[in-house]
RNA sequence: GUGCUUAUAGCUCAGCAGGAUAGAGCAGUCGCCUCCUAAGCGACCGAUGGGGGUUCGAGUCCCUCUAGGCACACCA
C-alpha cells in the first residue's frame, strides 16, 4: 500500500511534468507550517534557477494543473513559491479505513532478509549492570522492528564468556577453595552438581581478582612478584580452558550455567528475549580454519610477534592500524573472537545483514574487524555489516551513571528503584489491590525506563535522570500507556452494552478529528523510516504526538455521547488507535496494563 | 599528536533532503474535575557556542576558532 504522501507526490510530479518541468521537483513533504497546510511542495523554488523563471510563476502553473485533482482539498501558491496542500477529506478518510483493514498498517513489506542482531554482550563473570541497559533495550526494539517487516531475525546475546577474565575468576576461586574437586588433578569422579557459588559471589570475585593483578607504583618487589604470579596463573588457567582441560573446563561450564540462568531472569524482567545464547567461546572452533584461510590468501603476516592483517584503505583520513588476528604466542584476542563469530554466522545463517548494537567507543575496532572480515572473505560480499554504536548513559552530572556512593549500579537495583517510584505514585490509591499495584508499577516502570532510553537518538550520549523519567509527565512511557489505557477503558465501556455494526470511520467533522486521521495516515511512513534508519526514537516521537492529539480530542469530544452513526465511527477510530498504540509499544519492547 | 564526535530555551531533548514564524517536555506563572481515568487538557514565559563563507534563503552545507566527549594493536 502506498504512503498517503506518495499518493500526493505522484500527482504533484505529474503536474510538474505536464507543465514541462522535471518531475523530481514534485517532492511532497510534511508541512512545517501546520497552521497553513498539511503538506507542502517546495519544488518550484528549487526549479527556478534551472528554468530561469521566478518560482511563483512555476508554482502558479503547477497549482493550476492540480486544481482538478480530487486528491487535494486545497492547493495554493504562496509567495515566493511555496505550494501548500491539504488532502481531500474523502481520500484521508478512505485511506484510514483501508489502514484499518491492513494487518501491518499498509507498510510495504521487505521480505526474506536474514538479519543477525548482536546485542546484549553481557560478561558472564559479573552480573548485569546499568551499562547493559542500552544495548538490551535498543537491540530488542531493533529486533522487533525487523521482525515486523517480516525478516528472519536472529537476536544473539553474544556472551563475554572467554578470555583472561575467566582465567582470573578461576584463579580467585582456586585461591579461596583450593580443596574443590575441580582443582584436584587426581580427581576422576563426577563434579558437584549443586552450585557452589552464586552470581552475587561472582560480582565480588571478578573485581577482586582483577585488583590482584594490579600494583601501586610504590609497591615492593614482593608485591609486584605476587601480582605477576597471579596474572601468570590466570593466563595458564585461560590456556587450560581453551584446551578444555578437565576440571578447569568443568568449572567454567558451571560458571556459565549459573550466570546464564541469572542473565535470563534479568533480561526477562526487561522484556528482552534472545533467540541465541551463544558466546565468544562458541566461535573458537572456527579460529583455526579462519587463520588458515587468511594465510592462504596471503593477507596475514607477523608483526612484533602478533599475526595481523592490513586494513588501511586509500580514502582514510588517518592511519588505521592493522587488525590483530592473533596475539603473540598465537593467543586469541578480542578481534579473533569477533572475526570467528562473523565466520560462524556466515556458515550458520548466511545473513544479509549483521547489526552490532554496541558501545560507540568500539567503532574503530569494528571498522578494523569488518574490513578484515571482507579481506579474508569469511563473509558474503553482499552481506552488510552494520555498526550501530550507542552513546553513554550519563548521570545528572553529565558523567557516566553511578550509584550514590560512586559504584556501578546493578541493573536489578535500577529496575527495582524505578518500580518503587511508580509504586509510590499509586500507593494511596484505594482503587487497586496491593497485588494490582505491584503488578501495574512493574509494567509502568518498564515503560518509563525503555521509553526514556529509546526516545533518544541511539548514537548520542544521554542523561539518565531517574526522577525525570519516573515523574510521568510529558514525553514519557507512562504518558503513552495512560493514553492507551484511556482508550481501552472507553472501548470496554462501550462494548459492555453495545455491539458495532460496521467498522468504519466517517468523514471528520471537527478539526481535531481530522488531525487524528492525518496522524494515523502517517503511521506506516514512520514505521518504514524507523526500520530503514534503525531508529526506534521515531516511533517514540510519533506515539507521543498521536497521544497528544488524542488527549486533546478526548477533552473536546464526548466520544460516547454521539448519536449512533457517529458513535460507531468514533469506536472504529478508537479501535484503530488502540491497535496503533499497542503495535507501537510492542515494537519498543513494552506493554500496557489494563488499567493504571 | 592524529582522527572521530557533540554544542539549539534555566534543565532534558526534536528539527525529515537547505525553505515560511526553530518545535516539545520539565522547571516557573495562570486557568480547567457534578462530565468516557486530572499519570489529563488549555494559556503565558523563554533558545541556534563565536567569527567568516556558499545561497534568493542556513540550526541544517563549507572554512575557522572555542569548549566538552571519545578512540588510536598484545584488556575484553
Amino acid at each position: 500500500m502506498k504512503k498517503l504522501i506518495s499518493l500526493l507526490q505522484d500527482r504533484m510530479e505529474k503536474a510538474f511534468q505536464e507543465c514541462g518541468y522535471d518531475n523530481e521537483y514534485g517532492k511532497v513533504i510534511n508541512s512545517n507550517r501546520p497552521d497553513l497546510c498539511e503538506f507542502q511542495c517546495d519544488g518550484a523554488l528549487a526549479a527556478a534557477k534551472r528554468y530561469k523563471k521566478p518560482p511563483f510563476i512555476i508554482a502558479e502553473e503547477v497549482v493550476e494543473k492540480c486544481k482538478d485533482y480530487k486528491e487535494f482539498e486545497k492547493i495554493e501558491m504562496i509567495k515566493p513559491g511555496f505550494i501548500n496542500i491539504n488532502v481531500s477529506k474523502d481520500l484521508l478518510t478512505n485511506y484510514c479505513n483501508r489502514i484499518m483493514n491492513e494487518e501491518k498498517f499498509g507498510c510495504q513489506m521487505y521480505k526474506n532478509k536474514t538479519v543477525v542482531i548482536d546485542y546484549g554482550g553481557p560478561n558472564i563473570a559479573k552480573p548485569l549492570h546499568v551499562g547493559h541497559l542500552r544495548p538490551a533495550i535498543i537491540g530488542e526494539s531493533i529486533k522487533r522492528i525487523h521482525k515486523f517487516f517480516d525478516n528472519n531475525v536472529i537476536g544473539d546475546v553474544h556472551l563475554g564468556d572467554w578470555g583472561l577474565q575467566m582465567g582470573l575468576v578461576i584463579e580467585e576461586l582456586k585461591f579461596r577453595h583450593p580443596d574443590w574437586d575441580y582443582f584436584n588433578e587426581n580427581f576422576d569422579g563426577e563434579y558437584c552438581k549443586e552450585a557452589l557459588f552464586t552470581v552475587t559471589d561472582l560480582e565480588e570475585i571478578y573485581p577482586c581478582a582483577n585488583s590482584k593483578t594490579k600494583v601501586s607504583e610504590n609497591a615492593t618487589e614482593e608485591e609486584k612478584e605476587k601480582a605477576n604470579e597471579f596474572k601468570e596463573n590466570a593466563r595458564t588457567n585461560t590456556a587450560y580452558l581453551q584446551e578444555k582441560k578437565r576440571g578447569y573446563y568443568d568449572l567454567w561450564k558451571k560458571i556459565v550455567e549459573i550466570s546464564v540462568k541469572d542473565l535470563k531472569e534479568n533480561y526477562k524482567k526487561l522484556n528482552v528475549f534472545f533467540d541465541l545464547w551463544l558466546g565468544e567461546s562458541d566461535s573458537q572452533k572456527y579460529v583455526k580454519s579462519m587463520v588458515e584461510k587468511m594465510k592462504d590468501l596471503g593477507i596475514l603476516y607477523e608483526s612484533n610477534g602478533a599475526m595481523v592483517v592490513d586494513v588501511q584503505e586509500p580514502n582514510d583520513t588517518t592511519q588505521i592500524n592493522p587488525c590483530m588476528v592473533l596475539k603473540t604466542g598465537g593467543v586469541s584476542c578480542y578481534q579473533t573472537t569477533d572475526l570467528a563469530t562473523i565466520m560462524q554466522r556466515q556458515i550458520d545463517f548466511n545473513p544479509d545483514e549483521i547489526i552490532y548494537v554496541v558501545d560507540k567507543r568500539q567503532e574503530l575496532h569494528f571498522i578494523q574487524v569488518f574490513r578484515c572480515a571482507r579481506k579474508a572473505e569469511i563473509i558474503d560480499k553482499d552481506a552488510k555489516l552494520i555498526f550501530l554504536g550507542f552513546g553513554t548513559m550519563n548521570g545528572k552530572d553529565g558523567k557516566p551513571f553511578k550509584t550514590r556512593n560512586g559504584g556501578v549500579m546493578r541493573l536489578e537495583n535500577l529496575i527495582d528503584e524505578v518500580n518503587r517510584k511508580v509504586y509510590e505514585k499509586m500507593r494511596d490509591s484505594k482503587e487497586y489491590s496491593e497485588e494490582e499495584k505491584v503488578k501495574i508499577s512493574k509494567i509502568v516502570g518498564l515503560s518509563a525506563l525503555k521509553y526514556a532510553d529509546l526516545s533518544n537518538q541511539i548514537s548520542k550520549d544521554y542523561i539518565f535522570d531517574i526522577d525525570k523519567f519516573t515523574s510521568f509527565e510529558g514525553k514519557t512511557g507512562p504518558y503513552i500507556l495512560y493514553t492507551l489505557v484511556r482508550i481501552k477503558s472507553i472501548l470496554n465501556k462501550f462494548y459492555e452494552n453495545n455491539t458495532i455494526k460496521e467498522n468504519k470511520i466517517l468523514n471528520p467533522v471537527e478539526d481535531i478529528e481530522r488531525q487524528i486521521l492525518l496522524k494515523i495516515s502517517k503511521y506506516n511512513q514512520i514505521l518504514e523510516e524507523s526500520y530503514i534508519e534503525n531508529a526506534p526514537s521515531k516511533i517514540c516521537t510519533y506515539l507521543y504526538e498521536l497521544a497528544n492529539i488524542f488527549n486533546s480530542y478526548y477533552q473536546k469530544v464526548k466520544i460516547l455521547k454521539e448519536d449512533s452513526e457517529r458513535l460507531e465511527s468514533n469506536i472504529s477510530l478508537l479501535s484503530l488507535l488502540k491497535r496503533i498504540f499497542e503495535n507501537g509499544i510492542e515494537l519498543l519492547g513494552f506493554e500496557a496494563p489494563e488499567k493504571m
